[in-house]
DNA sequence: CTAAATGCAAAAAGTTTGCAAACGT
DNA sequence: ACGTTTGCAAACTTTTTGCATTTAG
C-alpha cells in the first residue's frame, strides 16, 4: 500500500481503455490504501473531503468499470450494499454476524469440491465464492 | 417430497409458536415440493392460482417468520432476489451464471477451512457458505 | 474533435413497515 | 378474547438509467 497510485495500476486503467479521470483515480486509490471492504456509499463519504463535488453515481460508475476490467472485486450480499475490494488475487473473506466487519484470509483454493460438483452435477464450473460467518474478536469481547 | 405437508412440519411450526394459517402452510408446502430454489415473487406467483387472494407482503412475512425458525433457508445475493430452500440440511449449490439454474449438491463440510480460518483471524466461527458458480449443461449446449 | 465520464434527478427492483380488518387458538 | 396474521398502500434502500454538460486523449 503505497501512498500514490502506483504506475502499473493507471497502466492497468489504460490497457482497459479507461480514461485517467481524477474521480476514477481517487476511488482506486482509496481502494488500494485500505483493507475494509467498503461499500460504495462509505467510498463516496470517504471522498467528500478532498473531493465535495464528486456523486454517488459516478462512485458506482467507476466501481463497475473498474470491475468489468478485473482491477476491483464485488463482494454481494443480500439486501445490504456490496463491498468492494481491490484484492482480485484469490483469497476468502469472514464476516463478522454483529458488526459486519470483514477481514481477509488466504487459504489455498477449493479446487477438489470444484472438480466434485462439476462431475455430480453436468455443469461446467467456472469459479466459487466461500464466505465464513463468525464474531470478531471485538464482538465477542463485548458479550 | 410428499404430497400433503408432514404432520412433522405442522408441528415444527407450533413448536416455534407460528399459527397454522392456509397461506403459511401454502408457502411452505410449494417449497417442500420444489427443488427450483424460488424467488419470493416465483412463490407468489405459483400460489395465484389456488390462493387468488394471497399478497407478496404475506409470502415474505412467511419466508420470514420460517427462516427465524429454521424451517427455511434463504439464499441472498446481489441486488437481485433472495432465494429460499427448504432443504435446510448442510448442502451447497452451484449456479449457472448464464440463466441462474441452482442445484444443490452434498459434500462433507468444510470444517479445516473453518478451523483455519479461526486460527488466523481471531474470529469465533459459527459457518460458511459456499456457492459454485458455473454453466448448466442445458446453456453449454446453446453456445 | 470525439467518445467517455460526470453529476443531477428520476426510476427501478427488492424488501420492509404501518395499519386496520380478519383469523387462529 | 387475545395476540398473530393478512393484505393493502406507502416507505425504504441500493443501484441503475436518462440526459445535458464537461472533460480526457
Amino acid at each position: 500500500m503505497s501512498t500514490n497510485i502506483s504506475k502499473y495500476t493507471i497502466e492497468r486503467m489504460k490497457d482497459s481503455c479507461l480514461k485517467i479521470t481524477p474521480q476514477r483515480v481517487a476511488v482506486l486509490e482509496y481502494l488500494l490504501h485500505t483493507d475494509s471492504h467498503p461499500t460504495a456509499d462509505e467510498i463516496y463519504k470517504a471522498m467528500e473531503n478532498r473531493f465535495p463535488s464528486i456523486s454517488l453515481t459516478t462512485v458506482y460508475n467507476n466501481l463497475n468499470s473498474l470491475c468489468e476490467n478485473g482491477l476491483v472485486q464485488e463482494l454481494s450480499f443480500g439486501q445490504t450494499s456490496s463491498r468492494f475490494d481491490s484484492d482480485t488475487t484469490n483469497h476468502y473473506h469472514i464476516i463478522c454476524s454483529n458488526c459486519g466487519k470483514m477481514v481477509d484470509f488466504h487459504y489455498p483454493e477449493l479446487k477438489e469440491i470444484e472438480a466434485f460438483a462439476e462431475q455430480t452435477t453436468d455443469f461446467e464450473v467456472s469459479h466459487h465464492r466461500l464466505d465464513i460467518y463468525g464474531k470478531c474478536e471485538i464482538c465477542c469481547k463485548e458479550s
